[in-house]
DNA sequence: AATAATTTTGTAAGCGCTTACATTGAAGAG
DNA sequence: CTCTTCAATGTAAGCGCTTACAAAATTATT
C-alpha cells in the first residue's frame, strides 16, 4: 500500500505538498497539483485514515450508540444518521448497548477510544451522571430520546407524556371508556412518561384509573402477549388497549386473536412508535408516531454544525411532537 | 486525556513497560505491573486506539458491509456478526452499500482506509472482478450470500436454487397445480437461482411453466402488491403464490386481502428468508429459512480463525441449507 | 533593476503508541 | 568470588500523516 512518502517521491515534491493537495487547505500551484494527482493515481494511493487521524486529531467519524442493531426503530435511526453524515463526508461507527449499563458503558468507551469526533447516543441504561460527565469531558455528545436534566442542549426527545395522552385520548374520542394499558418497564423515563399521559387523558375524561388496568411489560413482543392474557383476568371487558410500543401491540394482537377477539370490532388496539412493520400487521396498526427519523436527522445536523462547522439546513430543535397515525385497529364504539 | 507518557512518568517506569503491561505480551514483574496499573487507574488512562493501530498495524476492528441498515435481514446479520466478534474483543465497523455499485465501492474503500483487519461483505452490486482483486490484495475478505467463482473459500452462501425448489415443492405437495411466482430482480444471482429452483420443481411435477406466471419485483414490499395485482390479470386463478422474499410476500398478502382472497383457504402464499417479522404477519407466513444468522456467525468465526488465530468453536462450512418453515399461509388443496 | 510583498514549497517536529535491540541486575555455575 | 545466563527494564526508531515555521520562488512596486 503506497504511502504519502512514495507519492511525494514519484511526484518530485515534498511530503507537505502532497498532504496539501490531499486536504486542499492551502495553496498549491496548478502544475504541482497535477503532478501530485498523477502520482497518486498511478500508485493507486489511498490515504491511511488512521495516520491522518493521529496527526490531525480528527477522525471524521461519529459514534452512534443504539440499543440493538436489529428492529425497525433502530434501523430507521441508523439509516437516517448515516445518510445525513455520509452526505457530508463523515462516517458513522455503530455500536450496540443492549440496554445494559455495563455494555452501554463499554460501547461508549470504545467509541471514545476510537477517537470519534462526536457521539450520538441512544443510551437507556447508563446513568444521567455518567452522561453529564461525558458532556463535560468536552467530547461533543447528543442524546436521543432521553431527557437529561441540565443537558437540554444535547437532548433530542419526543414529548412522551403528550404521546401517551394522545393515544388514550384517541380511544376516548372513539367512545371507549374501559381502557387497558400495557406499559414499558417503568424505570425507563419514556415508559413512565407515556403512562403518565395515559392517566391524564383518563382523568380529563372523568374515568377513574385502576391499577388493575395496567400491565408492565418490557417493550418486547412477548410481553404484549402476556400483558393481554394478564389483563383479561385482572381487568376484563375492556374495549380498548393502548400499548406503550408497537412490538407489544403486535404481541397483544396475537393474544387477542387467539382469545377470539375480532380487532377492532371487539377490541381496539393502539400502539406507539410507528415502527416500520406496524403497517404490515393485520389489521394495520393505529399508533402514535415517534419521529425517530426526524430526531436522528436533527442529531446528525447538530453534530455537523457544532463539530464540523457545517451549517444545518434546518433550524435545530430539541422537542419533537408525537402524532396519531390512524390505521385500522381503533374502532368507534 | 492522559497519554502513555504520563502514565510512565507517574509510575516511574519507561514507556515500553507501560505498553507491556497494557498488552500483557511480555514479562513484567509483579511489583512494577502493580505500579503501572495504579498509575493508569489514578489518571483514568484510556489507550488511544488510533495510535495503537498506527503503531501495531492492527486495528482489532472488522468492517461489515450490508446493503441497508434497516430491515430484519440485515439487522440479524449485523447483530450476529457483532455479537461473535465482540465476544472475542474485536469491533465491527458497519457501512451500507445500498445495492449501488458506486456506493458499495466507496463503502469498501472506506473500510479499507480505516484499516480494518478484515472485511465481511454482503455486496450485491460490485463486480466479481473487483471482489477478486480485493481478495488478492491480501486484506482478508469474506463474502456473504454471494458465490464468486474461484473464491469458494471466501464465500458463505445458501443454496438458493434449492430453496426456490423447496418452496414450490411444498406448494405442490400441498396439492397446488397453478402456482404463480414473484421473483426478485433477475440480475441478482440469488433471485435468478431461486426462480430456477421454482422452475425445476414445476418441471419435476410435470407442470408446464408459463412466462405469465412470474412477475419480476424488486424485493420490496410494494412490488409484492404490484406483483399480486399484475398476476391476477396475466395468470388468473392460481391457488398458490411463491414470493422470492418475505417483504414481497407481505405486500402480496395485503393486495390479496384487498382483492378479497382469504389466506390460505383461497390463496396460499409462501415467502423466502424467514425474516424476523414474518412471524408477526397475519396469518403467520410460511416461508423458507435463509440461515442468515448461521452465515453471519460462520463468517465471523472465519475471520477470528484466519485473521486473529482464534480457533473457531465450530467447523467452518461454506454452503448453507435452506429449510421450509411451516406456518399458516400454505393451505392444502 | 532593486527591493518588498506575496505565493509556493520544503524542513522537521510531533501525534501516542509498539517493538527490536541494548542495558541492567540478580541468580546460578564453577 | 568471578563469569554466565536470563529475566526485567529502558532506549530509540519508527508507523503515515499534519502543520508550524523557514526557505525559496514568483510577482508587484517604485
Amino acid at each position: 500500500m503506497a504511502t504519502i512518502y512514495q507519492v511525494s517521491e514519484a511526484a518530485g515534491v515534498s511530503l507537505a505538498t502532497v498532504s496539501r493537495v490531499m486536504n486542499g487547505n492551502a495553496k498549491v500551484s496548478e502544475r504541482t497539483r497535477k503532478k501530485v494527482e498523477d502520482a497518486m493515481a498511478s500508485l493507486g494511493y489511498q490515504p491511511n485514515a488512521i495516520a491522518q487521524s493521529l496527526a490531525s486529531n480528527r477522525t471524521n467519524s461519529v459514534g452512534l450508540l443504539v440499543s440493538e442493531l436489529h428492529g425497525s426503530y433502530f434501523g430507521d435511526l441508523m439509516s437516517t444518521v448515516e445518510h445525513v453524515l455520509k452526505q457530508n463526508g463523515k462516517h458513522v461507527i455503530i455500536t450496540a448497548g443492549h440496554v445494559d449499563e455495563k455494555r452501554e458503558h463499554e460501547a461508549i468507551e470504545f467509541l471514545k477510544s476510537r477517537r470519534c469526533d462526536a457521539l450520538i447516543l441512544h443510551a437507556e441504561a447508563v446513568s444521567d451522571d455518567y452522561l453529564k460527565t461525558l458532556v463535560d469531558s468536552k467530547i461533543p455528545v447528543v442524546v436521543i430520546n432521553r431527557k437529561v436534566d441540565a443537558l437540554d442542549e444535547n437532548c433530542f426527545v419526543v414529548d412522551n407524556e403528550r404521546g401517551g395522552y394522545m393515544a388514550t385520548k384517541a380511544a376516548i374520542d372513539a367512545g371507549h371508556k374501559k381502557i387497558a394499558y400495557i406499559s414499558g418497564p417503568l424505570f425507563k423515563k419514556d415508559a413512565s412518561d407515556r403512562l403518565a399521559g395515559h392517566k391524564r387523558a383518563l382523568q380529563e375524561a372523568g374515568v377513574t384509573f385502576s391499577e388493575n388496568s395496567v400491565f408492565e411489560g418490557d417493550f418486547h413482543e412477548s410481553s404484549g402477549q402476556e400483558g393481554m392474557q394478564h389483563l383479561q383476568r385482572t381487568f376484563s371487558d375492556f374495549t380498548a388497549l393502548v400499548c406503550a410500543n408497537d412490538e407489544m401491540a403486535s404481541g397483544a394482537m396475537t393474544a387477542a386473536r387467539e382469545a377470539g377477539f375480532d380487532i377492532p370490532s371487539q377490541l381496539s388496539i393502539i400502539g406507539f412508535d410507528n415502527v416500520l412493520f406496524s403497517r404490515y400487521l393485520y389489521p394495520k396498526l393505529t399508533t402514535i408516531n415517534t419521529p425517530i427519523h426526524a430526531m436522528g436527522e436533527m442529531a446528525a445536523y447538530w453534530v455537523l454544525q457544532h463539530v464540523y462547522d457545517i451549517k444545518s439546513p434546518i433550524p435545530i430543535e430539541h422537542l419533537f411532537e408525537p402524532e396519531v397515525v390512524n390505521r385500522d385497529t381503533l374502532g368507534k364504539l
